[in-house]
DNA sequence: GTCTATAGGCGGATAGAC
DNA sequence: GTCTATCCGCCTATAGAC
């Protein structure tokens, strides 16, 4: 019972534990979320389905496990692409991370469909899927925060209407920013996933031939739908 | 072998198609639509699951059926809230249209997922949904051409790499109109949709509470953002 | 057009041996 | 932890009687 044997179960485990999620991943692709089984994913791996249990204890851990991997493995892409321009204008990096974003969802299509498609019948996710669901808003939420730092950020119009919304916004999700902006960051937050989702699930199909600059103009847009400056 | 006997036959038929219809429906809220089965609605309509297959011959045809059926369901909502505010100036027409494509995802949220949600894994869209597919864009479009004839509808700022696309996408879709506002006009189509799918599929969960609000101050900018007048 | 019967699969989950 | 065996359910699709 020494602690090598421990830490060599606990890797071994660690290790049959990655085989799973990947093998259940490529299924996701393959049938979806909706059908995701651990009987499948047991035969891909020449498991007994009943050993599947050891690891997840249902198909629905399983699933929020993967939900879970999706959005850090997005919210590490849209942190690397915001970290290669991390000392150019608030502009530039809030069109990076957007760029991150679409380009992690154009390179994982069953994975974004899994966090951001439509929900799958019967599972709701935990509430412990949303530190990871919030990273990427909290990304552009601090892009945003410097910007207002370096005293380059507008404030958007806000009709009177919707102040108070703008205002319970801003104290929940960024305090030291004005209403405005919050209320503006929240829209386009949305739809940047309506861009990056027509895109990816075929509604730009003979629509938008050039996408990526098309998407370009679109994000570039929104930066200033939340009173980012253009860019020079 | 009567007129009448054919007319029967004819309607009894479109009767039971309608009630497969009906029932599919209801199990795609229920089970979504990856698990749409044809046994399954035989079985709530207490027929034989071979029986179906004299309707449909397929459960992707099935599947089609439901998808021109929900795409038609949203169109006809959608010229109903114009019909509604038919001489109204185009910016009020335009926030009609987009109210009325969220009202009719928020009381159709299934339907919603099936035509704008992640696609069924192995299930790939005919053309034949394709004219009911366009009838919101057309609407907007048409909207947008009546501005122009006003002369009510600004030019929005192009920049120069995106231009030879938007007068791709111009020629295509809207001939008669600036390409300028036809590449915005697809960018807020599809922004659009990003709004309603967060809403619709639990992304503003405790992000946005006053929904309707929100919604409507957003497609008031999504209406500038494409050259139409602020309303006044 | 509808039925029964059938072929040949799939699934989640558990019990109990090793 | 992994296995076999098992329960009980589900599915698409076809054949052939009525």
């Amino acid at each position: 019972m020494s602690s090598t044997a421990h830490g060599a179960r606990a890797r071994a485990r660690l290790e049959v534990t990655a085989a799973i999620k990947e093998a259940a991943r490529r299924q996701l692709a393959a049938e979806g979320a909706a059908k995701l089984s651990l009987r499948a994913v047991a035969r891909e791996l020449g498991m007994a389905s009943s050993a599947m249990y050891r690891y997840f204890p249902s198909r629905d851990d399983l699933l929020t496990a993967l939900i879970i991997d999706a959005y850090d493995s997005l919210g590490d892409a849209a942190e690397a692409a915001h970290g290669a321009v991390a000392g150019a204008a608030p502009a530039r990096r809030w069109t990076a991370v957007c760029e991150g974003v679409r380009d992690w969802a154009l390179g994982h299509p069953h994975e974004y469909a899994l966090i951001y498609g439509s929900p799958v019948p019967g599972y709701s996710a935990p509430e412990t899927t949303v530190p990871a669901a919030a990273r990427v808003g909290f990304l552009l939420r601090d892009v945003l925060r410097d910007a207002q730092r370096d005293s380059e950020l507008a404030k958007p119009p806000l009709p009177a209407g919707l102040r108070p919304e703008a205002e319970r916004m801003a104290a929940d999700l960024a305090p030291d920013l004005p209403p405005e902006v919050v209320a503006a960051m929240v829209a386009a937050w949305a739809e940047l996933y309506g861009l990056i989702g027509f895109e990816l699930f075929g509604q730009f199909h003979r629509v938008v031939e050039d996408r990526a600059t098309f998407f370009r103009h679109a994000v570039g847009r929104l930066a200033h739908s939340v009173g980012l400056p253009a860019l020079t």
